[in-house]
Parts: structure tokens; sequence; C-alpha cells
RNA sequence: GGAGAGGUCGCCUAGAGGCCUAGGGCGCGGCACUGGAAAUGCCGUAUGGGGAAACUCAUCGUGGGUUCGAAUCCCACCCUCUCCGCCA
């Protein structure tokens, strides 16, 4: 994904200085610019010379339809002239590539502009908009609860003692960071993504997408892992594919390289799938238990909008995610992230974050953003504003509904009870029974 | 995996080195005819790049090659269909 060039001419001044709130280098933008005059420079050289090629070929077949001799004197001054100027096309078309790659290669190191509005600076600039629920102050009394005087447990403990999730199978089997969950482990898993998938087609008209969880290249360059973000994924080698990081991947690239008319607009998917992230370099307290793995199960909604649409659906998108949480009586929060705390490709992102008691600490389980067009335009994924009219490029956004792992970390540690079991949130219950127990 | 056929404009199809700046049909849009419509006729109808514009360049699955010149010939790959093999 990236800034284009047409749009780098015409708002270079803001492109500036969404590289200094984002912390990328200014200069870049400037760099680009002198690379891209050359580009075109060189594209107008090598398209005239085309063009008179174009008219020699047709003379040589006059001349010899005319009655000359296709080896005779007249052909072979006339071929001469055409080679010569083939071999300018030749070391013109060289240098166009060379300089139509470096130019690509500064778009993409160019992120994507944040939104007017959104505060400067880096996490410690985050703003929390808005919360529900009412989770015990973390720092008061966090581990207990004043009425039963028990402490809670965190999640892992929890699950172990359940016989949920067994982390050292998962070690056995594949690695560190692979589990396996097991009975009402497993049941659980089940249970959260048929709920999500119904509540986002019944109830908030998405379509639903069961897609591919393995891509090949084009796809995943399409969303920008490649060349970002490659090292976060598992690589099969032998047949160029790559496993998801999220579902996000394959159902972006569903309209990848196509034009959607005007009066298909929205486009609203929502998609369970498996996510691998290699996570290279991650460990720590923060990563114990299922907090983060190398393998998890995630329910994304990804919208395809009319460039007009696309603020409103960014915070119908983030109410849909909490609705998620609501329904399943978790208490969280709405994080609007600094310029300096989203990432390179988002105009405007919210965290959702659910508070987890037994850990205190608050966990990440969806992430909801609006690329604009930085994203539409590297798949070239368009629309039709007028019936035949000229195409342009629509607003992509994603967000995930939810991230399967720390919900049940936070359902666990939530609803745990001080017998040991865990009672299942009223929405579950017609899947999974009221509690879940040992025996 | 093996053998064969094929991938051309939204859809169907013509096209077999220069007449392709890709023809025809369907669909779609406009206009004419009409009291209104059907039918009919005329015109228009891909995408991207460059250019103030006139205009120009690229794209006939993708990438290479041959040639003065490639939708057309050669090579590799991808995809679809049929048959065979294998198989949840």
């Amino acid at each position: 994904m990236s800034i284009g060039a047409a749009r780098l001419r015409e708002e270079s001044d803001g492109i500036r200085r969404g590289c200094v709130l984002k912390g990328e280098d200014p200069a870049l933008v400037d760099e680009a610019l002198v690379v891209d005059a050359e580009r075109r420079d060189l594209l107008g050289k090598a398209d005239t010379l085309r063009n008179q090629r174009k008219s020699l070929s047709d003379s040589i077949g006059e001349v010899i339809k005319g009655g000359a001799a296709p080896n005779g004197p007249e052909v072979s001054r006339l071929r001469e002239q055409s080679n010569w100027i083939g071999a300018e096309i030749s070391g013109l078309d060289a240098r166009l590539a060379l300089v139509t790659g470096r130019l690509d290669e500064l778009l993409l190191r160019i992120p994507n502009p944040p939104d007017p509005g959104i505060p400067e600076g880096g996490e410690e600039a985050s703003l929390i908009v808005r919360s529900w629920g009412d989770p015990l102050p973390p720092h008061l009394e966090p581990q207990r609860d004043e009425h039963e005087a028990w402490v809670r447990k965190p999640h892992w403990e929890i699950a172990e003692a359940l016989g949920m999730i067994d982390l050292a199978a998962g070690a056995k089997i594949t690695g560190s960071g692979f589990a396996v969950y097991k009975g009402a482990g497993a049941a659980l898993q089940r249970a959260l993504i048929d709920f999500f998938l119904d509540l986002h087609t019944r109830e908030h008209g998405m379509t639903e997408i069961w897609p591919p969880v393995v891509v090949n290249e084009a796809s995943a360059r399409g969303t920008g892992q490649i060349p970002d973000k490659e090292d976060q994924m598992y690589v099969v080698t032998r047949d160029d594919l790559y496993l998801v990081p999220t579902a996000e991947v394959p159902v972006t690239n569903i309209h990848r390289d196509e034009i959607i008319e005007a009066e298909q607009l929205p486009v609203r998917y929502v998609a369970y799938s498996p996510c691998f992230r290699r996570e290279a370099g991650a460990a720590g307290a923060r990563t114990r238990g299922i907090l983060r793995v190398h393998q998890f199960d995630k329910v994304e909604m990804v919208a395809f909008e009319k460039p007009a649409d696309s603020d409103a659906t960014l915070e119908w998108m983030t109410e849909r995610a909490e609705t998620c949480l609501q329904r399943l009586g978790l208490p969280y929060r709405v994080k609007l992230m600094a310029t300096g705390d989203m990432g390179f490709t988002q105009a405007k992102k919210y965290d959702l974050e659910v508070w987890a008691p037994g850990v205190e600490d608050w966990l990440e389980v969806s992430s909801v953003s609006n690329f604009r067009d930085y994203q539409a335009r590297r798949m070239s994924i368009r629309w039709r504003p007028e019936p035949g009219g000229k195409p342009e490029i629509l607003h992509t956004l994603n967000g995930s509904g939810l991230a399967l792992p720390r919900t049940v970390a936070a359902i666990l540690e939530v609803y745990q009870q001080p017998d040991g079991s865990v009672s299942v949130p009223e929405v579950l219950r017609p899947r999974l029974g009221d509690r879940i127990s040992a025996d």
C-alpha cells in the first residue's frame, strides 16, 4: 500500500506533515518528487520514440506493399532507422524500470498521513474516548473481591484447572506458542466464533466469508504484508504461499483489481479465520499463556466504502466490535490512537481493550482502522461515482470483531467463581450451558 | 500428477505478422420516430500513464523472446474446461 504519485504531487505539504507526525523522515517526500519528475520525463521521451517507430514500421509495410523488395535498399534504410530508434527505446526503458522501482520503493516508505484532529504524539498521547462496564479500579484492591475475599486467578490457571487449554501438548505437537484447546475450551472457541459471526451477519448486515488461509504473493503484497511485515508471516517456500496473519489479507484481496459499481457499495464482509504470526522476538510477562501465540482465531470485519462514508463507517464498525463485548458482559475501554501510536498505514484507528481482572491489565481484543485510499490504491480497488464515469479509488476499513484468545482470557477472569468454576456469559449459554466446571 | 482444449472490451464472439487506432452481437446510455411504448434507425459505450489541450503511449491471461513491426510466431508460467490417476 502506498501514497500515489499524483497525490504526492498535489498534497506534498500534508504528506510531509504526516511523515513528521508518524516519526518518518519528511525528506522522503522531496526525494520522491524528484524521482517522479524524472520518471515522467523519461516516459514522455520513450512515448515519442515509440510513436516514431510505429510510423516507420507502417511505412515499411506501405513500401513493401507498393512493390519494393523486402531486402532492397529502400527497406533496409528504413529498417536501420527503426533499429536505431528501438535501441534508444530499450535504453530509456531500462532507465525507466530503474527509476520506477526507486519511486515505488520511496512511496512505500511514506506513511499514510493521520486524519486531522487526532492527538499528536506517541503512546502517551493516545486517548481513552469512552469506556463501558464497571471494572474494579486496578489501583484499589485489585485481587480481592470485597464481598467474598477470594483471590482472582489469571486465566492460564483457571484454564488449566478446568482442562480447557493445553499449552504443553501444543508445544509437543508444533512448538511453543501453539495451543491445544480441549473439552469446554474447544467448545468455547467454537461458540465464540459462531456467536460473533451470527451477530455480525444477522444484526449488522455483513456478508459472511470463509476465506482461504494460505495466500499467494500478490495478495500478501496487496494488503502490505510484503514488504512491510514479511518476517511476521509463515511462508510455504515450496509453493510460494503465505499463511495469513489475519483474514484481512484474503478478504480484502477479494476485490483486488476490480471496479465496484456505486450501487453495490458499501460492501461489508465478516470472516472467521485462524491467524498465523511468527511473532519473532516477542516474549515476556504480557505474552504469558494465550495472550500472544503463533496461531489464534479471529473474526474480522472488512469494509469497502465510498470515500465520503469512511469516517462514519469507522465509528459504526467500532461500535459493532463494542457490541460483541457488551453482549458478553466484558468491561472495556475504547482508545483513539495517537499519530505516533498507530501503524504506518492507518489514517485513524481505535483499539478496544478489555479488562482482565486476573492479570490486572487491559487486553487489546480489537483494532479498528480506516485506511482511506491507502490500501485500495495499491490493490487498485475502485468504484464508479457516476454511471459510465471515471472510476476512483475507494476507501477500505477493517476491524477485529473479535480476536479470540484475549476475549477468552477476559471471560475466564471476569466470570470465574470462588469454587474454581466459570459461569458462562448469558449469550453463550444456548451454546455452552450455564457453567464450566472441573467435572 | 498425466493427456487434450481454451483464456480477446461488462457478457458472447471474429481475428491466424502490417488493412487491429481490435470487427460484430448482446447489454447499457443518449438522440430520432411515437399520444405513450414496443419495434426500428443513428450516435456513444474498457483501463492505466503522460500532456493545459490537440493528442499520445501501454494493456488481447502473466512474463520473456523472435521481428522494422506481434492479439497473431516461439518459450516459460498462471488460470478455466474435458478425460485419466489420486483423494478427504
